[in-house]
DNA sequence: GCCGTTTTCGGCCCGACTGTTTTCAGTCG
């Protein structure tokens, strides 16, 4: 069995072409095209190239018609595309690489090559040195010398920042910036931070003030910024100290909600809204909204106002991902998203009793001054020797201790434990082990290498474990330090919705494991998902929030989380045998959605 | 290249900033 085109590639594919389309000076509108269908394609929750093979008519996916359509059904039964191979004939290997250089667009690329005869990055730097770059037309030595900078900043850093990171940088910069700035009334994360991706290109800071103009000079001049890239009146941009772009907005309270609108985005969001709204006779910037006959323009002080002048609800950010979310917002059919306040319990935290970072009671009465209802505490298992996993005798001592303590607690405390998924699929305990514990929850730590089936048989066969729970961050990923392991997701959760195992999704920043298309897959497929924070520290109990925003980003609502639900209908999922959970958790989901429609 | 409760052809989102120009092209988001 070979591993299939994953529909990551097939969005590289379009990308590319829509890149070097855009440097041969191509129709922007076809440029457009290309981004839009690989940005839709992205989002899938399901493989394209398996549908391909199924012979499903794929032009059913907004902004993919007949050319496209054929271009990736091409791709899957060949390997290639003719049209691409023939684009990439006509320009140099490296070529895709010099557009990655801020400041360097389409025309420049095509000058540097066409002129200069330049193919890779290396050899636009020594141009930029010996002053053959400046000689190009509309480039000088300004220019120039901003290209050489530009190579040698981004030969520094990697490209995008995962969430957590970002997400501590924009707090630490805004109270900095609250510091300076008395006449500041609020500032508010925009763009793909406040869309809760799971890596962030640049952070976008709107800030409400009295005086806008003295928010940029600012910015400027606070201690953690390394680099001021721009200074206008209307935008200031900088790099503070991890290396992190921020592009800070000015603007008076009047126009918070047109300004938040147009910098959250996503680009692909916005594309598609004004459109809308210019068939209405409407033209959106970020100052407002522009009656195109008269030429007035209407602001609006928060978002939904705005949104409700194009007639549509507001849409939460999290779907604002240029996908479907116009036409279900149109239609009223937008999703109701779990929120952090749905969730009643935990399940996936340690103690100093394996890697944690806390005693055990201290975690517990961490837990419970969350105001849960429930929670597990789960350990490493022994396999787990850097991370003094725990024997089964030691797993014994813990159940008394946590038994124990339960009188202390309004909190079910529940005996878990995180048991490693040997190389084989073996479970780390013994099933008579695994029979003490209320709670087990299956995790993959290493191995990590296997080849795609004989992961995909390891993890499935921990589901088909009569005693495991759920499965822990499936894929193992950690954001800019180490890729997914290769598995079949489809089949493993489908294996999941058959065996009545939960899917977790891992709120650690670093993780978010699984990731949103896939829990959007088992959405779908009626799986259900677990959000857990995975603390090793009373700390990373807040870290729930980036767990959530992935269940949001994945369209579900609170029926799809299992530990959204009340105790006594959680525990009657658990306790029951696990043939018999798929069913029940499907009545639960219907009880749940019956409730909220009435 | 895609798309349609105006359209199967003729449209396709919008503005700030920079550096190179001498009125604006190119880049970025």
């Amino acid at each position: 069995m070979t591993t299939p085109i994953s529909n990551d590639e097939i969005v590289r594919l379009f990308n590319n072409m829509a890149a070097m389309l855009e440097i041969k000076g191509d129709s922007v509108f076809k440029i457009r095209a290309y981004q839009r269908a690989a940005n839709t394609i992205e989002q899938l929750s399901w493989s394209l190239a398996a549908a391909a093979t199924a012979g499903d008519d794929l032009r059913k996916i907004p902004g993919v018609g007949k050319a496209i359509s054929e271009k990736v059904q091409e791709y899957v039964a060949t390997g290639h595309v003719a049209a691409y191979d023939r684009l990439a004939e006509e320009l140099p290997p490296n070529v895709l690489d010099l557009l990655e250089v801020p400041g360097m667009g389409p025309k420049t690329v095509k000058a540097a090559v066409d002129e200069l005869g330049i193919g890779s990055v290396a050899e636009l730097e020594q141009a930029a040195l010996d002053g053959r770059l400046s000689q190009v037309p509309r480039m000088g030595k300004k220019s120039a010398d901003n290209i050489l900078r530009h190579i040698r900043a981004q030969r520094m850093r990697s490209d995008r920042t995962p969430l957590g990171i970002a997400s501590e940088t924009c707090a630490a910069v805004s109270a900095q910036l609250f510091d300076a700035c008395p006449g500041l009334m609020s500032l508010t994360p925009a763009g793909s931070l406040r869309r809760w991706e799971e890596t962030i290109g640049d952070l976008d800071l709107i800030a409400i003030s009295d005086n806008p103009s003295e928010t940029g000079p600012a910015l400027a001049s606070l201690p953690a910024v390394r680099e001021v890239l721009v200074h206008g009146d209307a935008k200031t941009s900088v790099v503070v100290d991890p290396g992190i772009q921020i592009d800070l907005r000015a603007g008076e309270p009047d126009s918070l909600g047109a300004m938040l609108q147009y910098f959250t985005g996503s680009q692909q969001h916005n594309i598609r809204l004004r459109d809308y709204a210019n068939r209405q006779g409407l033209s959106l910037n970020e100052y407002g909204i522009t009656v195109m006959e008269t030429g007035e323009v209407e602001r609006f002080a928060d978002e939904a106002s705005f949104y409700a002048r194009l007639g549509l609800p507001w849409i939460p950010p999290e779907l604002r991902r240029g996908a479907d979310e116009l036409d279900l917002a149109r239609s009223g059919n937008l999703p109701d998203l779990v929120t952090e306040s749905d969730l009643k319990g935990d399940l996936h935290l340690h103690s100093d009793w394996s890697d944690g970072k806390f005693p055990l009671e201290e975690m517990v009465a961490a837990v419970a001054d969350m105001g849960y209802q429930y929670m597990a505490l789960t350990d490493h298992s022994q396999g787990l020797g850097v991370a003094n996993g725990l024997t089964p005798d030691r797993l014994a001592r813990q159940i008394e201790v946590l038994r124990s303590l339960q009188d202390r607690y309004d909190m079910i405390i529940l005996c878990g434990s995180e048991v490693d998924i040997r190389a084989d699929g073996a479970m780390d305990f013994p099933d008579d082990v695994l029979a003490m514990l209320d709670w087990v929850i299956a995790s993959v730590h290493n191995a990590m290498t296997q080849h795609r089936d004989t992961m995909t048989q390891r993890i499935i066969r921990a589901m088909e474990n009569p005693h495991v729970a759920a499965i822990g961050h499936a894929s193992t990923r950690l954001l800019g330090r180490r890729d997914p392991v290769d598995f079949d997701i489809e089949a493993l959760l489908q294996t999941a919705r058959e065996t009545g195992t939960a899917m977790e999704i891992n709120a650690a920043p670093e993780r978010l494991d699984l990731k949103d298309t896939n829990a959007a897959r088992a959405r779908e497929l009626g799986v259900p998902l677990v959000i857990n924070t995975d603390s090793h520290h009373t700390d990373g109990l807040t870290n729930r929030r980036f767990g959530v925003a992935v269940a949001r980003r994945a369209q579900c609502g609170p029926e799809h989380i299992l530990n959204t639900y009340p105790p006594a209908e959680f525990l009657a999922w658990l306790r029951s045998p696990k043939a018999q959970r798929t069913r029940r958790f499907d009545a639960m989901v219907a009880s749940r959605v019956s409730e909220s429609d009435s």
